[in-house]
DNA sequence: CGTGAACTTGAGATTTCTCAAGCGGGGTGG
DNA sequence: CCACCCCGCTTGAGAAATCTCAAGTTCACG
């Protein structure tokens, strides 16, 4: 049995069974965290990552005035820091639903790099597709309307989501609130609630009570402007 | 003498003299650009990485309408394509000013990465803390005000310039227009204009031609809402 | 001296925000 | 088992930030 790690990794190029065993075995222990636990914090400086087993999760920073932004979603198989391993925390993770953690120490994760240097190739390039979602979220709140980030937002969720194995008949489970929602894209609450309003009325989507189901992929996607070539997923799966 | 890109290196842990001597030997060629040329463009799977020799560029996307947002901007020391290594291409690269180019095969990179770890890991840490400004970028056109959002790409530029040795006097050359400003901020160009009057009627800072004076760095942290630890250079030049 | 790019200004339009209040359903204590 | 409560969702309405369009200015450069 491979554990979604596995998979994800596998996404950024195939793994041999020795590297895939490897992968197996850097998780040292488990426990389960309850929906809304902090994760890790602005500041910390880690020993080990955290693999979201099952669950999500979310990045976020905090403002002075209490006004928050969230820079990603994480669903099963992520790392949620990685960055940890090179360099401080300099934001918070936190869980979006009650899931279970896997913990990577710092130096098993440095052992299997060194002895499978695919491994470490693999887990750069997971970083790097990262960025480049970072990059997405940066055109979308900067050009795009609220309309067509919602829709894009969706989308990506969807396809990442699929990728996963985690969409079944066009939809799945995605436990954020409007106000998640509105953090991540840079809108107010009011605003998003309207926007996404107008998305449902034009039968593109449903999304209530953290599921999300997609009623018009073809519809969404040009709402959303949204071409997956970001994501840097194998192209069976974009 | 040690060449920008092992000193941009070494901002992320020491070197030894054998590793900075194969840094040097990276570069295998270099070549001029004309300012506003594209070094990169979206779709390219280079089989080499770009270092800024001398000179700056700006990393951007275009909307289908159009409409431009810049991701980044690159300084002295910087490679401006990494992703290329491991992924192709999903934005642009373009030169702000003439400058030079260094050019760096992945095959040599591969084998300094293979032969000196900690080569490998300085890069990681570079593209880490590359989207740790990603992110910081979010928060801004997510959660900020044009006002304060100029401020803080203000300071960016400068603690950055600052740590490359290129700021003297508070005072250093950045060859961007107010529209470069405006698409790296999310911006309409007017509002951008009227906004920079502001800080400039504030005395925080002047801006013509291209030159960047801070004339009041203390304000200027204050308006821009500016922490720089997100930038995660040792704790002196920040 | 002409030209073009960058910058500046004015003014009205639009998007998005804020404040404030009401609604609804699921969970909990009595 | 029911009433209450809280959280998330929804609605209304006025305010603020930002955008667009359009024109004018400045300045470096040929």
């Amino acid at each position: 049995m491979v554990s979604r790690l596995t998979v994800n990794l596998q996404l950024y190029g195939a793994l041999s069974a020795d590297e895939q065993r490897a992968i197996e075995k850097l998780v040292v222990s488990t426990r389960t965290a309850s929906a809304g636990e902090d994760l890790v914090l602005e500041g910390d400086a880690p020993h080990h990552c955290r693999v979201l087993v099952d669950g999500q999760a979310f990045r976020h920073k905090t403002l002075p005035d209490g006004r928050r932004q969230i820079m990603s979603f994480h669903i099963p198989g992520d790392i949620c820091d990685l960055q940890g391993l090179f360099l401080g925390m300099d934001h918070n993770v936190t869980t979006l639903s009650a899931g279970e953690i896997g913990l990577v120490p710092h130096a098993k994760l440095a052992e299997a790099m060194e002895t499978y240097p695919r491994i470490a190739r693999a887990l750069w390039r997971t970083s790097l597709a990262e960025a480049a979602v970072f990059r997405e979220w940066m055109v979308g709140m900067g050009r795009r309307s609220a309309y067509t980030r919602i829709a894009h937002l969706f989308c990506e969720i969807i396809v990442r989501m699929r990728a996963a194995g985690l969409v079944h008949q066009n939809r799945c489970s995605f436990p954020i609130t409007q106000q998640h929602l509105s953090d991540a894209l840079g809108l107010s609450a009011v605003h998003t609630n309207r926007t996404l309003q107008a998305l449902r009325g034009e039968g593109l989507l449903s999304f209530h009570g953290g599921e999300l189901l997609i009623s018009d992929w073809a519809g969404l996607t040009a709402a959303g402007e949204f071409d997956p070539g970001y994501l840097h997923l194998p192209s069976q799966l974009a």
